[in-house]
DNA sequence: CACACGGGAGAGAGCGCTCTCGGCCGGTGG
DNA sequence: CCACCGGCCGAGAGCGCTCTCTCCCGTGTG
């Protein structure tokens, strides 16, 4: 823990070049409209002095941070410990520092937690916010709405609220969900079933949605309720195989369903694909091609959901400053899913 | 994308309150030397506007910043597809919000990357640093020390600067690879392998030299060098069946690596635990309880992990605050591993 | 009853930066 | 040749806060 050695200051890098504080800022931001021998000069001084600007100082005048908050509200643990969220920040940190922005990571559990994170969010501490927030009844987006900063959500929101324009980015859950049905009608199955996620969240109902598109008149024993986990999924493939034996496919709602309900199959002698075909969600790997067999399933771009939230919020943070009266941005963006052969259908 | 409201200053509290600005300002930094009505007229003005200090004018004068970053880097995506990293934000998280320190996430990828966060980190935006480098030639850690910000790394560093004090948490890796070998031995095993992780690692070199303590007598030939991947773990199993076909023990460096050998020795038809006993490292949920049979592994804590990484970088900067002749924090703080046993031995 | 003492409150400077404004200088048109 | 205009640069104010310094008032003492 060494004593922080005493930062050169743009008044420093004037006095060396020999100009004022306001050339050097011109410099340092872009240097419009200084002529190119003192730009030189400038450029020379801040490099010997290894010159970085106080952020601090600048965004007490300018009113601008060059920082996002992301919020990762996650009731329980399991949910982070899934490589999800690892990817999207990928994408997001990626298109943040690209614009020469931080990433402040809020991370919330319980109640409490929201309480903390809407204040530090109305606190004006961040130039806008990435929110992901998972369940329908989750207050934390209504608190943030209140807190009046730009956000750009994860998923999409809750449409209780009708008059929510929230701008938000999510995969195509509803559209794979087709895929995957039509591909397993097109292998010849007639008894097609689904494992559903946890209902509380929109992609799990998207899903569910996707797949009554192709199967509306489908044997309603044929969709058992599950909750994302592989537990979850294995019983919810002991309750299927109770209630329709002749089961010849299952559509899951994610992979780890899918991985639960192959360990029961393969318990009850249930040969994949030949007897049962199986298909998942999300391509998350390592379970996706770690199981056995490996799990065909509808992939979805996780990294660039993330780059994209960051980028529609960058955007629209400069629209906001340029032009208040830019048309709005589209509310939603939907990223497409592909589905991805491998040995389980 | 709204406009932000204009944000009630000190100044604006000071007169509701009918006080000067530095009685407010004492108030809020936790009112040391007012007088109790006065904080109470104060506390209420507060309340009634909704005030919330303005942090880039606070770091201007004080010079801290109540930020500390997190540097993650992870030249492959797949090391931050794993869990592990989700559960050390986690535990981070928690640590620093109890003290009101926000946590910057800088992640990496490539050498352009690093110095742009030792840049950054040298630019003194932040109090801190906690950093995990996985790799022995990472030039990372270096930059790092040389900007001159207090620092704990994640995972032991590599020591072959002796001069190096710095300090970091890491799990007891090698105690947990003697735990599981010893596990081993007590079931009778007799020809027990190794699979090691990627030997730039410290964490995999550690668990190899836990292994060695107990089985340093061993045939080489049991030690197979492999990557921390599944299919890493299969070809290394492949291999070591071909070497040793008689081999009835597998100390698998982690649990990814693990299941690929559980893989392969079910292919050929060993039974697990029967023929061949087989052990993992990390209790990386879902993979470790989802293998069949369900993984016997080391579990570390990785949430107490990253808690500890900043309690320590926190208490570090309070004392250097305080006192910079107080005894210097331990180098190194290992936390403990335990053997979790289910049905692979 | 005058004086020293100490604790609580206010005044004011300034952290490092940006940005507006005004002045200077060179070039052009009348 | 002079007024004018436009492009560059510098001067200076001020963003919201903390912190030192000073002043004031109440209490205890000679």
């Amino acid at each position: 823990m060494t004593e922080t050695a005493p930062r050169p200051t743009l008044e420093a890098v004037a006095a060396l070049a020999g100009v004022s504080r306001a050339t050097v800022s011109r410099v340092v931001n872009g240097g419009e409209g200084v002529r190119e021998p003192l730009v030189q000069r400038v450029r020379r001084a801040v490099e010997e002095l290894g010159y970085v600007p106080n952020r601090a100082a600048r965004s007490l005048v300018t009113r601008r941070h060059d920082a996002v908050a992301v919020v990762i509200a996650e009731p329980e643990t399991r949910v982070f410990a899934d490589p999800f969220f690892g990817l999207q920040l990928r994408g997001i940190s990626k298109e943040l520092t690209a614009h020469d922005s931080q990433l402040v990571l809020l991370l919330t559990e319980g109640r409490d937690d929201h309480a903390r994170v809407a204040r530090y969010l109305a606190g004006g501490h961040v130039d806008g916010a990435l929110v992901f927030s998972l369940h329908l009844d989750d207050p934390l987006p209504g608190l943030i709405r209140g807190a009046g900063v730009p956000t750009v959500f994860g998923g999409r929101p809750d449409w209780s609220d009708t008059s929510d324009r929230s701008v938000y980015v999510d995969s195509d859950n509803r559209g794979g969900a087709r895929a995957a049905v039509r591909h397993l009608v097109s292998l010849g199955r007639k008894r097609i079933a689904h494992i559903t996620g946890a209902l509380d969240q929109t992609s799990a109902v998207d899903r569910l949605d996707g797949f009554r598109d192709v199967m509306g008149d489908a044997d309603p024993r044929l969709i058992v309720e599950s909750d994302f986990t592989p537990a979850g999924g294995e019983r919810a493939m002991r309750e299927l195989l109770d209630r329709r034996p002749d089961v010849d496919a299952v559509f899951a709602a994610n992979d780890l369903t899918a991985s639960g309900a192959l360990r029961v199959l393969r318990e009850c002698g249930r040969r994949v694909p030949e007897d049962v075909a199986v298909i998942g969600f999300d391509d998350m790997l390592p379970v996706a091609d770690q199981t056995d067999p490996p799990l065909t399933t509808v992939r979805q771009d996780i990294e660039e959901m993330g780059r994209l939230m960051a980028s529609l919020l960058l955007t629209g943070l400069d629209r906001g400053h340029r032009d208040k009266n830019a048309p709005d941005a589209p509310p939603g963006v939907i990223l497409p899913t592909t589905l991805v052969r491998r040995g389980s259908a």
